[in-house]
DNA sequence: CCTTTGATCATCT
DNA sequence: GATGATCAAAGGT
């Protein structure tokens, strides 16, 4: 429905819904892993959101998070996991959506090489860490660009329409400022995002 | 189903 | 020196 280019220009309270649907691909020596988006939080730049790693100023770790729109900004998480996000507008504000769950879509043997702890499909792409791990995301990837028509990264060039309704919001996950600002957002009768993330209304 | 705990280290204070 | 945008295994209910 919406232009990737045009989609990413815009804030990451606005991006973070609609990558929902998405496909986010992956190719590289051992084939193609591609997966659906079904669970974003958006992280904001504006500095009304504590809980963002740009919250405080440029480090050489959060650098790239103020990079132009598309930028993938990977960092790594409680010393052992990658976990990835993708910058928005307007670029040097600080602003990223990180890619929480997702299904596999394509590509599904080489996720589970990737993967041998899952038990079921479902659990592939699971979780941040889970989802980089199934699209053997790292810190290479750190700074590259997903618009970028020759990354081995890229994303689904038209975001689907979606029913209103099977867009839900709630608390981010794992954080502990702003903890309760609702802007986590996952596609509801969703097997691949947590039941006990799914806040009852 | 749920809760607890260990793993493991870059980053920032 | 403490914290953290996490995961998986283990044990309890």
């Amino acid at each position: 429905m919406v232009d990737l280019a045009e989609l990413l220009s815009r804030r990451a309270l606005d991006v973070a819904p609609q990558l929902l649907g998405v496909v986010f691909a992956h190719r590289s020596p051992e084939g193609v892993v591609a997966v659906r988006i079904t669970e974003v939080e958006a992280y904001s730049g504006d500095g009304s959101d504590p809980a963002a790693h740009t919250h405080r100023g440029p480090t050489p770790r959060n650098k790239v998070m103020f990079g132009p729109p598309g930028t993938l900004y990977v960092y790594f998480s409680y010393g052992m996991h990658w976990c990835a996000n993708v910058v928005c507008s307007p670029h040097g504000s600080g602003e990223a959506v990180l890619l929480r769950a997702g299904e596999v879509v394509d590509g599904i043997e080489v996720a589970r090489r990737r993967r041998p702890a899952a038990r079921r499909d479902v659990d592939l792409a699971r979780g941040p860490a889970r989802l980089t791990r199934a699209l053997a995301i790292t810190g290479a990837d750190n700074g590259r660009n997903l618009l970028d028509p020759r990354c081995t990264m890229h994303l689904s060039p038209r975001a689907p329409v979606l029913e209103k309704s099977q867009v839900r919001t709630g608390p981010r996950v794992g954080i502990s400022k702003a903890v309760d600002l609702p802007w986590r957002f996952w596609l509801d009768v969703e097997p691949t995002v947590s039941e006990s993330r799914k806040p009852r209304v």
